[in-house]
RNA sequence: GGCACCGUCGCCAAGUGGUAAGGCCGAGGUCUGCAAAAUCUCUACCGGCGGUUCGAAUCCGCCCGGUGCCUCCA
């Protein structure tokens, strides 16, 4: 039993072996920081988040590379909008970034490394390419000339020939091939630029991840992840530029997941149909996020809607309820008294199958319906006597099922508390007067007075609260 | 136009050769003063038509419907 995934590059699912066994090379691209990020960054970071911490939980050394971009049109774009320097607006969006990434419980990679930071990695890479031919200059750019690549499409399952009959290539005088790629971009007057043999410029966009996962990871690495609109030509073109460069393929195996859509359209900025994370966060709660954004398999599309949302909500909400009752229930057990516990754990039927399903691709829709089954057994045991030992065992197995795909990221109070906040932005409830009105109900309700009781009830009901009575409390909640 | 992918219960979503996981919603039972929560039970022959096979949601062909990439994009 071992992980498989799905190479774009062949288009199946391969046997994953890492080049040094039990240590994992792994480049994603991240993005480029002008603005904040939507669901569909989140999606992109949530998977391979995923994979980072699945293949350490296999006990892999991982070395996980994941990138800023900044250096781009659309910064310099921004910087001019916002009448900032270029710079400020990295460190806007970074920080951003790392904000609203960090509440999806995304891990930090090994390095975070920027495109700007490695601009004499560049130079180098093109130099090379100039040297050998592989690219020219062209009035103060350098364009890599696809020409000089005999397998250019090799990911995208394109061939030269029908890319160039689509006729969507830039048109470009200065280019020798409609569809060759800049390495490098002559500046106008008062851009950001860099020095370089050609004059100043800037660097072209797919080099920066050639340039960096080369320095990192080496000429050949595992892992290259990123969404699936990079395959063509990102990814494309950093196989060229690599290739070209050291004469060896880059990445061993390329992973891609799906788009986030909306109404079964990929969300995109173009489209203007993009959610961004600060304002999903408004009505739903980040793990709840992520819990949805794992409840298909990754390569799928998933559709972003209210309804899926709230249906991950009450998912994630029973989650947390089974995971605070189970806690409650185990809270006098000192599970080192249990003999052999972690390993008991380790070998749990519902670990098994969690790795089973995870190491068919990722297959985390499975790892939900484990999940749930799991919580149906814990809350069925919850009233259950006898068998604490092995309840520990199973609850310890669910639990740890959860948090290697970065879920229970909170305490349950914590999660409540959150998720309260929440919901009663719009609702505004008066808590006291909820309170009152509970231990109104209670009184009636001890007097038998159950019309008043479900008088007090009613009135709750109707300001969107919900209650639940257990043997010596009430407990309340929003709807 | 070229190249991919997808179409499974009302909704979401696994399953890729041996008679359909899971979640939401719905119906009924247990529990409860009644509820809620929890739990139990019930609810699909897999877009259509052919073909291969002892046997297909799963393979092949055609058709219908949808999406993506071919330009920046996670």
């Amino acid at each position: 039993m071992s992980l498989k995934l799905f190479n774009t590059m062949s288009g199946k699912k391969e046997e994953f072996i890492p080049q040094k066994e039990k240590q994992v090379g792994m480049y994603v691209c991240g993005v480029t920081v002008y603005d904040y990020c939507h669901v569909g960054h989140a999606r992109a970071a949530i998977v391979f988040d995923t994979l980072y911490r699945y293949l350490q939980y296999l006990g892999n050394d991982v070395c996980f590379i994941r990138n800023f971009t900044d250096i781009d049109d659309k910064i310099i774009n921004r910087a001019n909008e916002e009448g900032i320097d270029w710079q400020e607006v990295n460190r806007k969006y970074i920080e951003a970034f790392h904000q609203d990434m960090g509440k999806l419980n995304i891990a930090s990679p090994t390095e975070e490394p920027k495109a700007t930071d490695h601009i004499p990695q560049m130079l180098e890479m093109i130099q090379s390419l100039v040297d050998q031919d592989k690219a020219y200059e062209s009035g103060g750019d350098v364009f890599y000339s696809i020409k000089s690549f005999k397998d250019y499409g090799c990911l995208s399952g394109k061939n030269i020939d029908d890319l160039q009959s689509g006729a969507r290539v830039e048109v470009n005088d200065t280019k020798k091939d409609p569809l060759d790629f800049a390495l490098w971009k002559k500046s106008k007057p008062g851009e950001p630029s860099w020095e370089s043999p050609w004059g100043p410029g800037r660097p072209g966009w797919h080099i920066e991840c050639s340039a960096m996962s080369k320095k990192y990871l080496g000429d050949t690495f595992d892992i290259h992840g990123g969404g699936k609109d990079l395959v063509f030509p990102h990814h494309e073109n950093e196989i060229a530029q690599s290739c070209g460069c050291t004469g060896k393929q880059p990445v061993r195996y390329w992973v891609h997941n799906g788009f986030v859509n909306i109404d079964k359209e990929k969300m995109s900025k173009s489209l203007g149909n993009f959610f961004t994370l600060r304002d999903v966060y408004k009505k739903y709660h980040p793990e709840v996020l992520r819990l949805f954004l794992i409840s298909s398999q990754y390569r799928s599309p998933i559709d972003f809607s209210k309804k899926n949302l709230e249906d991950a909500t009450k998912v994630m909400t029973r989650f947390y309820e089974g995971l605070a009752g189970a806690n409650e229930k185990l809270k006098d057990l000192d599970t080192n008294s249990i003999s052999d516990f972690q390993d008991k754990v380790k070998e749990h039927t519902l670990t098994k199958g969690f790795k089973t399903a995870m190491n068919d691709d990722l297959n985390t829709a499975v790892v939900m319906a484990q999940l749930n089954e799991g919580l149906r057994n814990i809350n069925s045991a919850l009233n259950n006597e006898d068998g604490l030992e092995d309840f520990a065992v199973y609850t310890h197995a669910w639990i740890n099922v959860g948090k290697v795909i970065g879920l229970f990221s909170r305490t349950p109070e914590q999660f409540e508390t959150e998720l309260f906040a929440i919901k009663n932005k719009n609702l505004n409830l008066d808590v006291k007067k909820i309170e009152q009105l509970i231990a109104n109900r209670n009184a009636a309700r001890r007097s038998k007075n159950w019309a008043e009781a479900d008088r007090c009830r009613d009135e709750l009901t109707a300001m969107g609260v919900l209650t639940e009575d257990t043997a010596n409390s009430t407990e309340w909640k929003i709807k």
